[in-house]
DNA sequence: TGAAATGTTGGGGCG
DNA sequence: ACGCCCCAACATTTC
C-alpha cells in the first residue's frame, strides 16, 4: 500500500492554529486528497540571522507551545507534531519531498527581502517538481501592493496611508481553530529536537525577567489580547503615553511571531467599540497602532535595505560620532538621565520597553549623543522580544529623523520634560532606577539640579551611586543641531 | 508622536 | 487717571 499524500504546512512567523489561512488550506487539501498534514518549522539562516537573544528565547517557547497545540489537535494521540529542521529551507523542503510523498506545500507570506526572495525561489523549484505550492495573506491586514496613492505610487506618509487603508474592503473575520488535524505520523529524515536549535539563554539563564512578564505562545497571546480589551483599552487613548500606568496592549511580541493575527486584534477592538458607546475613539487610537505596524511593513517591502540605508539620502552624510563608551553607558542604563536609564533597564530586564520611553531613549542616542541609529537598532534587535525586520528599523529611522514620515531631526526630546510629563511622580523611574527611589518628586527627573542636602537625604551621590549626565542637555541639543546643519551643508 | 526662542497681549503695581 | 514697566500667559516661529 502506498503512503498517503502529504501536505506540508510550513510555519514561519505565524505560530498559531487559529486564523491561519495556510494551515486551513493545507487541511482542506489533505481532506480532498485523502492525505495528511506535516507541520514543519525550519530554522534557516534567513530566520536565525534576524534573531537576537530575546527573540531566540521567545521563539523556543513559542515553538514548544505550538508543538503542544498541534499534538493536542492531532486526529490521534501522538507526540509527533511540529517537525523541526535546521539549515537552508529549500534544501530541507526538497529533502523531505525526496523521501516522502509530499504533494503540496503551504505557507503564509513574509515581507522582508531575504524571505521574499527565498520564498519565490522555493515556490518555483517546488512547482517545477510538480508540487502544489501556495502562499497566503495572513500576517498583514493589507498587502504592501494593495495600498496605493491616487497616482499609483507608494505612500511615504502615515496618515494618508492609513486613511487609504480604511477605504479598502474591511479586513475579513478571523478563522477559528481547526478542530482536528490529520497528522502525518512517520519518521522524517533530518528532523531534530528543539534543543538542537540552541535558542536558550547561555551561559546563564538571563531570561527570568522575560518569563515573569510574558507568556509566549498562542494561548498567552489570546489572554494578553482579552485582558487588554477587558481592562485597559478603555483608558488607552488617554493613558497610552504613560509608562507609569501600563495601559498598552504589549501584544507586539505575540504579533511578531504571529501567535495572534492582526485580524483577530482588529476585530476584537472593533467589537469592543461596537459594544461600548463612546469608546470608538480609544478603540480607533489603538487600531491606528496596528496601522503603524502595517505601514512599517509597507515601507520595508518597498525599501528592502531599511535596516542599513536611510530613506532620506542626505543622512548618508550625517557626522555620527563613534563613542563606544557612551553607547555602552546607554545600553546599560547609565546615562545619568533617569527616564532614559529606567527604559534601558526595563528593556534589559524584561525584553520590553514602553513605546513613549523608546522614543525618549532613541532621541537621546541619535541626537544628544550623536550615535548612529544603526547602533541603537542593533541593541534593540538583540534585547527586545518584539524586534522584527519591519518595525525596528522603521522606528529607528523615524526617531533618527531620516525615515518615512519621520520626526524631523531637529525635533529633539528633552528627557527631563518628557519624564515630568509622562511619569509625573517618577514612579516608573523609581521602579527601574532604585538608587533614585528616595529622590523628591521635584528632582527625580533631574537629580543633578538637587542641592547637596537633598541628594544626601535621598542617599544619592552623583558620580558614585548614580551617574552624572553624559552630556549637558543644552550642550547636547546645540551640538546635534550643528551636526544637522553640517550634514545639510555637506549635501549642498 | 518637541523644545526653545521670540513675539504679543493684557493685568497689575507704581510713580 | 495715566503712562510706564514688568511679566505671566499664550501664540508663533525656528530649529
Amino acid at each position: 500500500m502506498t503512503e498517503r499524500p502529504i501536505a506540508v504546512m510550513w510555519f514561519r512567523n505565524d505560530l498559531r492554529l487559529a486564523d491561519n489561512p495556510a494551515l486551513l488550506a493545507a487541511l482542506k487539501w489533505a481532506r480532498e486528497n485523502d492525505g495528511a498534514v506535516l507541520p514543519v518549522f525550519i530554522l534557516d539562516p534567513v530566520i536565525s540571522d534576524q534573531l537576537g537573544g530575546a527573540t531566540k528565547w521567545w521563539l523556543e517557547k513559542s515553538l514548544s507551545a505550538l508543538n503542544k497545540d498541534i499534538a493536542d489537535h492531532g486526529d490521534t494521540k501522538s507526540d509527533r507534531a511540529l517537525r523541526l529542521f535546521k539549515g537552508d529551507a529549500k534544501t530541507v523542503l526538497e529533502a523531505v519531498a525526496d523521501h516522502k510523498p509530499v504533494q503540496a506545500v503551504f505557507w503564509n507570506r513574509l515581507y522582508d527581502q531575504p524571505s521574499t526572495e527565498r520564498d519565490i525561489d522555493i515556490k518555483s523549484v517546488l512547482q517545477d517538481r510538480g508540487l502544489t505550492c501556495e502562499s497566503h495573506k495572513a500576517n498583514l491586514l493589507f498587502e504592501p501592493w494593495e495600498v496605493k496613492t491616487g497616482s499609483g505610487t507608494d505612500f511615504k506618509v502615515y496618515s494618508p496611508f492609513w486613511r487609504a487603508c480604511q477605504k479598502l474592503p474591511t479586513p475579513r473575520e478571523p478563522y477559528s481553530k481547526p478542530k482536528s488535524i490529520a497528522l502525518f505520523k512517520g519518521d522524517i529524515e533530518g528532523q531534530i529536537n528543539i534543543t538542537d536549535f540552541d535558542l536558550s539563554p547561555k551561559p546563564v539563564n538571563w531570561a527570568e525577567g522575560l518569563e515573569e512578564r510574558f507568556t509566549p505562545g498562542e494561548q498567552g497571546a489570546k489572554d494578553q489580547l482579552f485582558e487588554f480589551i477587558d481592562d485597559r483599552l478603555t483608558d488607552y487613548a488617554d493613558m497610552r503615553d504613560r509608562p507609569d500606568h501600563r495601559v498598552t496592549s504589549e501584544l507586539s511580541p505575540h504579533l511578531r511571531f504571529g501567535e495572534i493575527s492582526p485580524y483577530q486584534v482588529w476585530h476584537a477592538a472593533n467589537h469592543y467599540a461596537d459594544a461600548n458607546p463612546g469608546k470608538g475613539k480609544t478603540a480607533s487610537k489603538f487600531v491606528a497602532e496596528l496601522g503603524w505596524r502595517e505601514f512599517a511593513h509597507h515601507i520595508l517591502f518597498h525599501a528592502t535595505d531599511l535596516r542599513t540605508v536611510p530613506l532620506q539620502g542626505q543622512f548618508k552624510n550625517f557626522p555620527w560620532s563613534e563613542d563606544a563608551k557612551a553607547l555602552r553607558a546607554w545600553q546599560k542604563g547609565q546615562t545619568g538621565f533617569p527616564i532614559v536609564d529606567a527604559g534601558m533597564r526595563e528593556l534589559w530586564h524584561t525584553g520590553y520597553m514602553h513605546n513613549r520611553v523608546r522614543m525618549i531613549v532613541g532621541s537621546i542616542l541619535v541626537k544628544h549623543l550623536l550615535i548612529h541609529w544603526r547602533d541603537g537598532l542593533a541593541w534593540f534587535d538583540d534585547t527586545l522580544v518584539d524586534a522584527c525586520p519591519a518595525n525596528n528599523p522603521f522606528s529607528w529611522q523615524w526617531i533618527g529623523g531620516c525615515g518615512a514620515d519621520a520626526a524631523p531631526y531637529f525635533r529633539i526630546f528633552n528627557p527631563v520634560l518628557q519624564g515630568e510629563k509622562f511619569d509625573p511622580k517618577g514612579e516608573y523611574v523609581r521602579q527601574w532606577v532604585p538608587e533614585l527611589r528616595d529622590m523628591p518628586e521635584q528632582y527625580i527627573h533631574k537629580p543633578w539640579e538637587a542641592s547637596p542636602l537633598i541628594l544626601k537625604a535621598a542617599g544619592v551621590t552623583l558620580g558614585t551611586t548614580y551617574p552624572e549626565p553624559l552630556i549637558g542637555l543644552k550642550e547636547g541639543r546645540e551640538r546635534a543641531l550643528e551636526a544637522y546643519q553640517d550634514m545639510k551643508k555637506a549635501v549642498g
